[in-house]
DNA sequence: CGAACTGCATTTTTT
DNA sequence: ATGCAGTTCG
């Protein structure tokens, strides 16, 4: 990302592109692809259902752009929303016109703005070489606010204020912007006073967090139109992904980027928005004919991915949703197999079933790469995770902590920070006293008190009080060497190479011999991860430029070398692809959400629904919905009704299936009893709103064939779940048995043998 | 200053 | 059940 790369790194217009490319790049597009990508000028919103072949259209798209010499790489700007994304298209552009595409403005909304950000930092107060801090420093920065201000952290913790300003700034809100009522009784009616002093001390420390990049390039242009005038003039062409994902500060940038040329293309489904959590905004790709006159709309309606049942259950899905723009997937592909449902004991159950079909399948020939678990919450795929690795599965998990955010990561990316930038507190503060120098809560209190009332960063603050008598003397000493250090270290950083530089700091700060020592059993994981930082950073030239890479591109790269099934969130799910997709835990509470049940009404609901049909429209040949009549949620078993999604699916595209795993502890009575009234044969069912729940169809299992097998008073049997136990009484097809451990249980004759 | 204890919440997540 | 954060005690 470095700031001259935009006139340097590319060469001439046209940039190296063979003529010899003629039309072929056109080739084997259906007709509206070939539309959304000869459609070039004026607004076009290209609404690309899933699998319709969307990234296709639109590197082409860009391609076209450029041997049509309608412009040059640097006068096109192409945004996303992850970095994946953006690495993608850049790859498959460059492959398609065979060039180099290092420096074009393709990229996240976020990298994009810094850029600009960047290059006019004073124009906002700021200096060209901001850090940028993520959530974990703002919501300390934001802590040490609401202690200021006597507000009680239990109400109002900062967290939940870091939300309230982040959801300001996506709306594109500066401060003196949020109306007084805005902020309700948070924060004891001090939210924008806080959000205020927030956003001085951010400019103090010559930080920025994430919403600010957006957002301050807002201002940017607001404040000095002239600015806003190049890059209106520069960017002939502007691409925008995942529209339905924006939210209105992304828009604003866009809109106000747009005015110059008005050749703006977003591309988007309305369908796939499951993001409104978090900012986005549906509202942007409704209004879009709205917002730009004169657009045409393209869709892209033929899907490439699944069979005919996947996509009729999604469609039909999908179609319960009000206020869509509305499309209507087709496929040549073949009919394919019917969506499977299975309806599992408990969780425990529906891990097993979902592993030995895994297995099966990879038995029958499939990739477990073709294979992933898609899951509503992150802790649900720890029951997955348990059964892979009984059965001895490879798989990985995506999600959960990245790479960057791990402590010791963060720690060294605190002394770079610091050295790069000393005015950045959050990080000083962060490292100051790790290693131990000796700083108690009492010094770093004084420190803080006395830069605050000066305004002076921390660094200085130090400086000054080492001449007094303030700071007790063990701390003294350690502060004096560790400013010595950041001195020598600063001057080192313009003179070697910056893995070098880290090296010496690692070493010199005592960090290394910190985890060295510590005997915690994660110490050596820690120590592995300084090296692979270490290794990470020679790819960069500078230290600043490996600063930007961090807080904004790095992420953890799962390999996907190896065979392994994916265990992933449906919302990580979003834009990937499978043969095999295995949707567990469709139950009402679970997916949908009780919480979006609670508190967001329909259009929560309906975007639980939006996620449902992102999830079925994952899979390419066969998806095996289960949901689990019992589940152990935070420690107490809760039972459970099937999602009003199963209902919602056309029953012509389901199969579903009661099977061994359903009956499998055969209980009948115990404190079972909404589990067998919902799905036993008297028929409750029907009232509890699944009039059309499609018929359940018997598997074939082993049970049968024990069936038939004699029992009589007093045999001793052996039961899967409850173990071994004395058969108390018969009745029919029922056993009364006492378990050693498990107690008095009614079980199924099918589901005990004799022992 | 660190270890042990208590209370509390616990969807989804990128940048 | 579990983990995390904040508090309290040695």
């Amino acid at each position: 990302m470095s700031d001259h790369s935009e006139l340097a790194s590319v060469s001439a217009p046209r940039n190296g592109v063979p003529d010899s490319l003629e039309m072929s790049y056109l080739d084997g597009l259906n007709e509206s692809q070939l539309e959304a990508v000869q459609t070039t000028d004026g607004p076009v919103l290209i609404l690309a259902g899933a699998g319709t072949g969307k990234t296709r259209a639109l590197t082409t798209r860009l391609a076209h752009i450029l041997l049509q010499g309608k412009a040059n790489p640097w006068e096109m700007l192409a945004v996303t929303f992850t970095n994946k994304a953006a690495r993608e298209m850049q790859n498959r552009v460059g492959e398609l016109l065979g060039c180099d595409t290092e420096g074009w403005w393709v990229g996240t909304f976020h990298a994009l703005a810094a850029r600009i950000l960047r290059r006019n930092a004073e124009v906002v107060g700021l200096k060209p070489n901001f850090t940028i801090i993520d959530q974990d420093d703002q919501v300390r920065l934001l802590k040490q606010l609401v202690q200021a201000h006597d507000i009680d952290e239990k109400r109002w913790p900062p967290r939940v204020i870091s939300g309230v300003i982040q959801r300001w700034k996506d709306r594109g809100l500066m401060p003196n912007a949020v109306s007084e009522a805005e902020g309700g009784d948070t924060a004891d009616g001090k939210a924008k006073l806080i959000y205020s002093e927030y956003q001085e001390r951010l400019t103090l420390l010559n930080v920025v967090d994430f919403g600010d990049l957006l957002l301050l390039c807002l201002e940017l242009f607001k404040l000095q139109p002239s600015i806003l005038t190049v890059y209106q003039r520069k960017f002939c062409y502007i691409l925008v992904d995942e529209y339905q994902d924006t939210n209105v500060a992304q828009y604003l940038w866009l809109r106000m980027l747009a005015q110059g040329h008005k050749n703006i293309c977003c591309v988007g489904d309305d369908d796939q928005s499951i993001y409104s959590w978090r900012g986005a905004e549906v509202g942007n790709i409704l209004r879009f004919e709205n917002d730009f006159p004169g657009s045409k709309v393209v869709r892209l309606e033929r899907n490439y991915r699944s069979t005919h049942h996947i996509l009729g259950a999604a469609s039909g899905l999908i179609s319960k949703n009000q206020g869509r723009l509305g499309k209507t997937l087709w496929t040549e592909h073949n009919e394919g197999e019917k969506v499977c449902v299975r309806g599992v004991w408990d969780g425990v159950e529906e891990a097993r079933v979902v592993g030995d079909e895994i297995e099966a399948q990879q038995k029958a020939g499939n990739y477990l790469n073709e294979m992933a678990v898609l899951v509503r919450a992150g802790f649900q795929t720890r029951e997955f995770e348990e059964r892979m690795i009984t059965l001895g599965l490879p798989y990985r998990i995506i999600g959960g902590a990245r790479f960057y955010e791990r402590l010791e990561i963060r720690d060294i990316i605190a002394y770079l920070r610091v050295i790069a930038q000393p005015d950045d507190d959050l990080a000083f503060e962060r490292i100051v006293n790790t290693p131990k120098r000796g700083l108690g809560n009492a010094t770093i209190q004084t420190i803080n008190i006395f830069a605050r009332k000066n305004r002076i960063p921390m660094t200085v603050a130090v400086t000054r009080l080492l001449e007094t008598d303030e700071i007790g003397a063990r701390a003294r000493t350690g502060l004096r060497e560790l400013l010595t250090d950041f001195s020598r270290w600063r001057t080192l950083a313009s003179e070697i190479d910056h893995v070098d530089l880290v090296r010496q700091v690692l070493d010199e700060s005592g960090y290394t011999k910190m985890w060295q020592l510590n005997k915690a059993p994660e110490a050596p994981g820690r120590l592995e991860n300084i090296k692979e930082l270490l290794s990470a950073m020679g790819e960069f030239e500078n230290l600043q430029g490996f600063l930007e890479h961090v807080s904004l591109v790095m992420e953890n790269e799962a390999s996907t070398s190896e065979d392994k099934v994916t265990l992933m969130t449906l919302h990580g799910a979003k834009g990937l692809e499978f043969d095999i997709v295995f949707l567990p835990g469709w139950e009402e509470g679970l997916f949908p959400h009780q919480r979006a049940l609670d508190e967001g009404g329909t259009s929560a609901l309906e975007e639980e629904r939006r996620l449902a049909y992102v999830g079925l429209t994952r899979a390419r040949k066969k998806i095996i919905i289960s949901f689990a009549a019992n589940r152990r949620v935070y420690g107490n078993w809760q039972s459970a009704i099937p999602s009003r999604f199963i209902d919602e699916i056309p029953p012509e595209n389901l199969d579903c299936l009661v099977d061994q795993g359903f009956h499998s502890t055969g209980v009948v009575s115990e404190n079972v009893e909404d589990f067998s009234t919902a799905f036993g044969s008297e028929g409750r069912f029907k009232s509890l709103h699944y009039k059309e729940f499609p018929r359940w169809k018997s598997l074939p299992s082993e049970t049968e064939d024990h069936s038939s097998v004699e029992f009589e008073l007093g045999q001793r049997v052996f039961h899967q779940k409850f173990g071994y136990g004395l058969i108390l009484g018969i009745n029919g097809d029922k056993l009364e048995i006492s378990f050693e451990k498990a107690g008095n249980k009614r079980v199924m004759t099918g589901f005990v043998e004799r022992v």
